[in-house]
DNA sequence: CATGAATGAGCGTTCATTCAT
DNA sequence: AATGAATGAACGCTCATTCAT
């Protein structure tokens, strides 16, 4: 079992490093310190590893995902928790997160594959979540009207653009989030 | 010439579909009609014509952004001129976008190579852009007092998180652009 | 004791089928319904497995051959049993029949290997029963003048040949023996 | 053009040594004096390779068999021929006979292969043209009563078993032809 | 007796690249 | 400018085998 972990460890971090066609089983078995067929012995090879990897990573944000609670104080502070989620994934599992956020946009032209189900599962729920936000919070008058759909789009291009930079070491995240926060509530909280 | 032009097109395309590494001098070949020694024959190879692509596509790139104008009316125009700009470049060549966007951050760990100056480059002068419209918006009671450096950043993550989504055909450009510069206008602009 | 008859029926199916080297000692485990390491311990390896199936077979013919009686009626009968005995054969075990055949001839090539010297043996003694057959006939005058060595040689050809063809499931039996036994009744036999 | 023949040449050689499974690719490329590679390059890879010295094979085996004459004298020299045929066959092409014999059958399971439909379209010729001769000889007198198509299956069956055998280098050409025609011919021409 | 984990050796194949023409 | 032939290097993967348990 221990070898079986120090594989995906290290294929997590090379593929999130150089994508999955630029990632060999011999640079993962290295890593690993372990043999290559050891990879297709555990996995069933090195799409089958790939595939292995995405669906913990999905699986845990999905799971992170349901325990986003509906009924807080306020609508921002939903979308604050969503956020917070976001941002705190990445800084806890950052290669998973950039693995999935770099990788699985290239696979979006094949319907079938793991990558294109779960980031539109993804993008669906995001959406949904967002637009409940925004749907609530107008109606409350917390928030200024705002087109519901364009905005909730917004909002998740803005974490993946997030994501993608955080994971790619280029801002410090502190900062980030705070200032991330306060963009959004100064222009979405009424006054 | 014709030929040279059609691999250039071909290897765009290509490029942007599966990466730098997903991608074969046969697939590009085959698409553009023509052998593959001619790749090496223009340009070095597979890598020469990656460059080159990355090349004129950042040199077009920066181009447009020295156009960008320091004295329009308000700080805000400015902004979104930056937005409109980065709107019409994934409108007019959405290949080439997308294809920097996507390859290029894979690099980022080789400091040579042209992908990381670049873009590094371009954060520079993204931020350097929009903290100048920051400071003079806030000097002159036009914005909110926000944190120029951290606000830039966002801006650059917000930007690329467009540009991506864009990028992937995943929403609807027009309606897009107004939600993006309506969001950002009532979280800087004042009253 | 089971499970060793188990592997050695799943290797007898699969070698006749994909020959030696078209056969994974997975693939016979797995219809055996048994793990590969079982295969090295009850025989030695792969090559240990497919020796002792050849032995076995190559013991059974061989105790077939010897219950051929030499003192029969007529010469002829003793060559009908000896057609019969193989007919008999490859309808009882037609797997391992057609193994030894089909699989056999690919190692004569080396010399000291188990099926080399087992054919070598097969050809001996069928050529030398045979010729005692066509000898004792001629002399008796049961039997035309042929030449007795190229007959048994080409006997045994012809045997072969029916073997392959029966083990391939490309002929029905039954009209097969007696019109073999037949054709080579009016051949040799006078009047 | 040259190495191709080359590959080809080495290819028919260690094919009918070794079997399909048996023989690699570096094998092949080593004996023509080649690299692996251009075994991809010029047919597909090594199945294709096979499929391709089976395809010339059978060609040439079967146009062999369409310059077979209806009107020879007798229906036993049409037998003659045939006999004759297969004789000359593997004696100028044995590795070529020899694989094709050796290497087909085991296809029979899929059939889809090329060794599978070859063989069938094989079968079915001979027995047709036996038939025939059987046919016209029996009516006209110049043969026993024999049945005709287990006979035909007979014949099928020997000229198969004689194939091999000669391909294993069993026994001596010159000898064995006239004793196989004899032999035949005692058997089905009257008086 | 039996297995899960692990490996060394080698296989068929791909790919970017070279070279003679 | 353009190509067909050819290759070195490496890749993903399979397989028979070993070993600790």
């Amino acid at each position: 079992m221990n070898k079986k972990q120090d594989i995906i460890q290290a294929a997590v971090r090379i593929f999130a490093e150089k994508g999955f066609e630029g990632t060999t089983t011999l640079q993962i078995a290295s890593e690993a310190r372990v043999t290559e067929p050891l990879i297709f012995y555990h996995f069933k090879g090195k799409e089958g590893l790939f595939s292995h990897i995405l669906e913990i990573s999905f699986r845990e944000y999905f799971s992170r995902l349901d325990t986003l609670k509906r009924d807080l104080g306020t609508q921002f502070e939903r979308i604050k928790a969503l956020l917070d989620l976001h941002f705190r994934l990445v800084e806890e599992m950052p290669d998973q997160a950039y693995l999935v956020v770099s990788t699985c946009p290239a696979k979006l032209n094949y319907p079938e594959h793991l990558c294109t189900k779960n980031m539109h599962l993804q993008r669906e729920r995001l959406e949904a979540y967002i637009a409940d936000c925004l749907e609530n919070g107008i109606k409350s008058g917390e928030f200024q009207e705002v087109p519901v759909h364009e905005t909730a789009n917004f909002f998740i291009a803005m974490i993946n653009g997030l994501f993608r930079q955080r994971g790619l070491g280029l801002d410090e995240l502190d900062g980030m989030r705070d200032v991330t926060v306060g963009f959004c509530k100064r222009s979405l909280v009424k006054g």
